[in-house]
RNA sequence: UGUCUUGUGGUGUAACGGUAGCACAACAGAUUCUGGUCCUGUUUGUCCAGGUUCGAAUCCUGGCAAGACAACCA
């Protein structure tokens, strides 16, 4: 076992505060040097950006200390949970990059947690109580006001077992009868008031079937299950914390050794303006206001997946905003800045016009035709060049020219000079117009000597833009996401329904577009940077009746104000 | 008016008794065949009050504030 610090060696970074207890951990000598890890999701919907800081830290302490992870699915409610989810699970932790050592189910161990509830109820540490929901809740008190002890908290070993046998029968319907641990009543500690620990439910479970009618809880499964499988780091949101002493009650009446998995809490993701409540976006999946939950709007992998967001963005971002025990709000641009970041260095550069206007080089002779080079990627010429064909008439974005322009614009208005992008730097002289005033076409005059590369070309102009071709555009479809399901403050709007804040122009659909004919051979999900756009990708549910591409992040505007 | 947890620029995070640093954001400048990128610079911070110490964001005491906990959810 390795119980070197391979982090201290390899830089100064300082640890976050999990490191520091797993490296005291192995200082210490703690399981023998042993490092183990689980991530624990509950099949009952997709994996969201949330999920991937819990994922990276996961699996990343697991890498970082030469220990393993395993993939735990937390299924002991088969009324929320389906195979459908546990597929996407395993799919979206695959497209992070992390690897899990073994699979397990909570549900594996049901045969073991249950004797183990045998056992408590052979030592008069658990009972069946037949009360319903409501008195139950009634007895449990409140945070300041002890609760007070069940009518049938001193009832017969033997009569709780045999009922304890009839909840998992059959025989008895759900809500009648739960199995409660006896522990304190008066505990200031909510989660000690004789705690429910098995509940019955008659729904089939997606992997046991009708096996199984009693079901354990939350609080008696996942710590006996980290135990069960040799976890000595069990690392989660910090809403657990208040359950820490009872996950330790139950490990200290299970164990038999020195052995205990160790719970450790950090803060959970927040992002402003984003919904992250798992209820909250499967009520947009399920009432149709998102295509799915693979919508590009949504904060979830498979969304920022098709959205173009990469992995290794999200791990970039992750790592950027730590592992504290402080409730903290992220912002949005820091997600923002690390997609581009990762993008600027990956996605070839290309043309496309989303608001096209006729931009006419009217000393151009008709019908001829050049092919101009392309530098894909600036920032790496690895990725090399490509042709792109310049004919008279071009596609240039609509607020590239204005007739009356104020002093700071630099790109086409009439006297001024602008540069084509890989073409020729041409003088705007005019444009014509509609009855109503909107502007059809642009004019202007090319130079012959300025074509990219010669040496005129050189010259210094003010203005750059974008262009396509006329008879060598591509037609396509633009999707503009904006932030979609966000609100100012989703703190302070409590007691709003969320969808009233629903951003309405989250997503904004641009038909007719030019683009570059390059597109045609893209992939679904590659990515592209347009000049002076925004990052867009092709989106997986295209090219039939022609491209469709998402804009994945917009490039920062500096210009606009 | 209980228990637990947490308070460092606008946001997030570091400093583990010894110069409060980094990133994002904002603003300004330089370069640029993308008003992008890259580069440079500027603004803004230790919740409050005491105490210990040569020295406190850090340790102690007391306040204040925020979050979690009262599901047969996880």
């Amino acid at each position: 076992m390795n119980t070197e610090s391979p982090v201290l060696e390899e830089n100064r970074k300082s640890l976050n505060f999990i490191e520091q207890i797993v490296e005291n951990d192995l200082k210490e000598g703690k399981n023998d040097g042993r490092i183990q890890t689980r991530f624990p999701p509950e099949p009952n919907g997709y994996l969201h950006i949330g999920h991937a800081k819990a994922i990276c830290l996961d699996f990343g302490i697991a890498e970082r200390y030469n220990g393993i992870c395993n993939l735990r699915f937390d299924d002991t409610n088969p009324v929320k949970e389906d195979v459908e989810y546990v597929d996407s699970i395993m799919e979206d932790i695959k497209w992070l990059g992390f690897h899990w050592e073994k699979i397990y189910y909570a549900s594996d161990y049901f045969q073991q947690l249950w004797d183990f509830a045998l056992k408590l109820i052979k030592e008069d540490k658990a009972y069946v109580d037949e009360q319903s929901a409501e008195e139950i809740a009634k007895q449990k008190g409140t945070p300041t006001v002890p609760g007070t002890h069940s009518p049938y908290r001193d009832r017969p070993m033997e009569e709780s077992l045999e009922l304890f046998e009839k909840m998992n029968s059959g025989e008895i319907p759900e809500g009648k009868m739960v199995l409660r641990a006896k522990i304190d009543m008066a505990s200031s500690n909510m989660h000690f008031r004789d705690p429910i620990i098995y509940r019955v439910i008659h729904i089939p479970h997606h992997r046991t079937g009708t096996e199984w009618k009693a079901y354990p809880m939350y609080d008696f499964a996942h710590g006996q299950s980290d135990y069960f499988e040799g976890v000595t780091h069990s690392l989660c949101t910090l809403e657990f914390e208040v359950h820490r002493p009872l996950y330790d009650w139950f490990l200290d009446q299970l164990a038999d050794s020195d052995y205990r998995p160790r719970q450790t809490e950090f803060n959970r993701l927040n992002l402003t303006y984003t919904v992250m409540s798992k209820r909250k976006l499967l009520q947009l999946v399920q009432e149709k206001l998102v295509s799915g939950w693979d919508d590009p709007r949504m904060p979830t992998l498979t969304g920022m997946r098709r959205r173009g967001y990469t992995p290794q963005a999200i791990r970039n971002f992750i790592d950027k905003i730590g592992y504290t025990k402080y409730e903290a709000i992220n912002d949005v641009s820091l997600l923002e800045h690390a997609v581009r970041e990762d993008l600027n260095a990956h996605a070839i550069r290309v043309s496309g016009v989303i608001d096209p206007v006729k931009l006419i080089l009217t000393n151009y002779p008709e019908g001829q035709i050049e092919e101009m080079e392309a530098i894909n990627n600036p920032e790496d010429e690895s990725m090399g060049s490509r042709k792109v064909k310049f004919s008279r008439e071009l596609w240039i974005e609509r607020d590239d020219f204005m007739e009356e322009a104020p002093k700071k614009y630099f790109r086409l208005t009439p006297g001024n000079e602008v540069r084509l992008k890989n073409g020729y730097i041409v003088k705007c002289t005019g444009c014509r117009k509609d009855e109503k005033g909107n502007v059809t076409e642009v004019h202007a005059e090319y130079d012959p000597m300025t074509k990219s590369g010669m040496p005129d070309s050189n010259r210094k102009v003010k203005g750059t833009i974008h262009w396509v071709s006329v008879p060598h555009s591509l037609d396509a479809e633009v999707r503009l996401y904006d932030r979609l399901f966000m609100m100012e403050d989703p703190a302070g709007e409590k007691e709003k329904d969320f969808r009233e804040l629903l951003n309405p122009d989250s997503l904004i659909v641009k038909k007719g577009c030019k683009v570059e004919e390059y597109l045609r051979e893209a992939k679904p999900l590659d990515s592209f940077q347009f000049q002076r756009i925004g990052y867009f990708n092709v989106d997986t549910d295209s090219t039939e009746n022609g491209i469709v591409l998402n804009r994945t992040v917009a490039l920062k505007d500096s210009w606009k104000k």
